[in-house]
RNA sequence: GCCCCUGUAGCUCAAUGGAUAGAGCAGCAGCCUUCUAAGCUGUUGGUUGUGGGUUCGAAUCCCGCCAGGGGCGCCA
């Protein structure tokens, strides 16, 4: 936020290099002073001075640290105390300048309550990126895997967005393949005409479908011929069933629509539910023709190797790239029958995100044991002459297990979503009536909403991408310490200081010498810009988390120990009031982001 | 066999190659006639899996080893 300083004291720096023949880096290197309760900027004169003992130059025999701090003494001398700091000093190798704390807290204020939600905007980029997520298959119900996969891509696409790019959120269901034809089959077989009423009633019910397919096609121990007959006669039934679909037939296409409209239906409550709203929609069924057709162009060209009807048609990926090693391998991209896979369609997707919408960058956001697949992909479409393929980035994350071992729809094994949704709901609605009984009956069941989903959001968000979960409910749904409703409690103390105050002054300089908690909380705010850019930069929603966590820590401890409304004087509580309510929006905006809504009582 | 990820306090996790490795939970001791106690304050707890190397400086980068997880041609 202080470039201006920062711009002056580089040339002042610079200057001084060039005088002494010194070399001159790159670029200057700044850091918040690292110290509780201090605020301003550092940079360390190390690098500088191991090159200069490279060449040889100025003091030689002189112990690294040592010439670093003789460095930092001498451009410590050189500044003096420029303006809008209060002091400046050399340690151990370090420069330090400390921020006049209530000139900068009054710049800070001054700029969040202007710019308000707007307040850590990046500038406005030409590039336009796609994030893909949401990509769970139909016919099968939403669980905490999807749901960990949905968070994150719109965490992700709102810091892409914020951070100043044009964002295009797409999804991806899986609504066709083998699994999907299962339940068809089993619905058509056993239970055709039925149908259960409510939204996620039939979703799951489609699931419980699948589990019991599941087991009739499973091989039982001791196997009787009778049952293996069997078994055989429905898998065969159940392959012809897709060679019908494969080939268009009306009634299966139908059958098909209608139980996927079921899934899709609930799919569409969900992301509601979760404030995410998909600008594009892409279904595997849809690219499943063009596929096809790049199939042909990669054989034409002597990219894939077509070896029907023997076997199918493959990628020899190592051997196209001139690869010694083994590293991507061999893929099939058209089963011997001529249908296509998971890989295959991805193909042809990709090139519509880049001709169709016009994008620059495309981020995938899938599990990480699809890795391998999603490097296949973008080599294939390098060799294939797509352009863009490096344009493609595949945002792998750990997958969600239980404490029980993996999610399993066959063993019943799962967290469904919405299961998990109304329990963190009523353990909400539990502490409300013990914490906050005043609380107005019409408000409880919306704030209760917001605080379980705001339990269960910052539970997916405060673990790395690259990290798995186990999911354990009852330390998902603790209300207390580094949770979703920690830092929401801080926002809603904030609207009720806000509140009680009615309304807030005209904003002025900072009145009074800062308290150690005040300059922190300042300090922290004074970060956010620099904290959107870097999470978006990295796509990691969890230094963002990490960030309104300590955000929240430091105003719940400034809230404690620094009266507001009691304050000593009349320009002190305006001064405050001004600081509560830029923590407050800031706090918000930070939420937004975090895709955790920001209540105002909880 | 090859490739990828992970290993930090009892547990769950942080830490752009930089100053004293930090939080939460659990444990212990306090704080509600003061702006919401979903909170605050204090405190216990570490050979960063292990052995080398690079560097002025390594949890972080490189190599070996150990342990756990994942992935490797017609599932998605």
């Amino acid at each position: 936020m202080f470039n201006r300083e920062r711009d002056r004291l580089e040339a002042i720096i610079r200057n001084y290099y060039a005088e002494k023949g010194l070399p001159e880096p790159d670029a200057i290197q700044w850091n918040a002073i690292p110290f509780a309760g201090e605020w301003g900027i550092s940079t360390s004169f190390f690098q500088l001075a191991a090159l200069e003992a490279r060449r040889g130059a100025n003091a030689p025999g002189t112990p690294i640290p040592e010439r670093a701090q003789q460095i930092a003494l001498e451009i410590a001398d050189r500044i003096g105390v420029p303006a809008g700091f209060s002091h400046v000093e050399a340690v151990k190798g370090y420069l330090n300048l400390y921020y006049l704390t209530s000139e900068f807290t009054s710049r800070v204020i001054s700029t969040v309550l202007s710019e308000g939600q707007d307040f850590g905007r990046g500038m406005t980029k030409s590039e336009r990126v796609m994030v893909e997520y949401a990509q769970p298959n139909t016919h099968h119900s939403f669980h905490m895997g999807h749901f960990r996969n949905a968070i994150l891509g719109e965490t992700l696409s709102r810091l892409v967005e914020f951070a100043g790019f044009p964002t295009i959120r797409a999804s991806y269901p899986g609504d066709i393949g083998l699994g999907v034809i299962t339940i068809i089959w089993m619905y058509q077989k056993f239970y055709f005409g039925q149908e259960p009423q409510g939204v996620h009633e039939r979703g799951q019910w489609l699931l419980k479908l699948y589990v019991e397919a599941s087991r009739l096609f499973e091989p039982k121990e001791n196997e009787s011929p009778q049952e293996k007959a069997l078994r055989e006669t429905y898998d065969a039934e159940r392959r012809e069933l897709y060679r019908k679909w494969d080939a268009g037939d009306p009634e299966v296409r139908a059958l098909w629509k209608m139980t996927r409209e079921w899934s899709l239906e609930e799919l569409r409550v969900i992301l509601d539910m979760l404030d995410i709203h998909i600008d594009v929609w892409f279904f595997e069924s849809e690219v499943d023709q063009p596929a096809k057709a790049i199939v042909e162009e990669l054989i034409q060209l002597g990219v894939a190797d077509d070896e029907r009807p023997e076997g199918p048609v493959i990628v020899r990926i190592d051997e196209k790239l001139g690869l010694k090693k083994e590293k991507y391998r061999t893929n099939v991209i058209l089963r011997s029958d001529g249908t296509t896979l998971y890989l295959t369609k991805d193909l042809a997707l990709a090139k519509e995100k880049f001709e169709k919408y016009g994008v620059d960058r495309s981020i995938y956001v899938i599990d990480v044991r699809q890795s391998l697949y999603m490097q296949q992909t973008f080599k294939i479409l390098e060799l294939w002459g797509f352009k863009q393929a490096e344009k493609c980035y595949h945002l792998g994350y750990g997958f969600v297990s239980l404490p029980e071992g993996a999610m399993s729809a066959r063993r019943g094994r799962l967290a469904l979503f919405k299961d998990v949704y109304d329990e963190a709901l009523r353990r909400v609605l539990l502490e409300i009536e013990q914490k906050n009984p005043d609380l107005a009956a019409e408000q409880r069941e919306l704030v209760a909403s917001q605080v379980g989903l705001g339990a269960l959001v910052y539970a997916m968000l405060s673990v790395d991408n690259n990290k798995d979960i186990v999911f354990d409910i009852e330390s998902a749904l603790n209300f207390d310490g580094r949770t979703g409703p920690y830092i929401q409690n801080a926002h809603v103390r904030a609207s009720s200081i806000i509140r009680k105050a009615g309304g807030l002054p005209e904003v002025a300089p900072y009145e009074g010498e800062l308290t150690n908690h005040e300059i922190q909380l300042v300090e922290l705010i004074s970060r956010f810009p620099a904290t959107v850019q870097q999470a978006a930069n990295e796509y990691r929603p969890l230094i963002l988390a990490s960030y309104a966590y300590d955000l929240a820590d430091a105003f719940h401890s400034f809230y404690h120990a620094v009266p507001v409304l009691q304050a000593e004087t009349e320009q002190t509580r305006a001064s405050r009031l001004l600081l509560v309510a830029a923590a407050r929006q800031t706090l918000a905006n930070a939420l937004r982001l975090l895709d955790i809504a920001a209540p105002d009582v909880m």
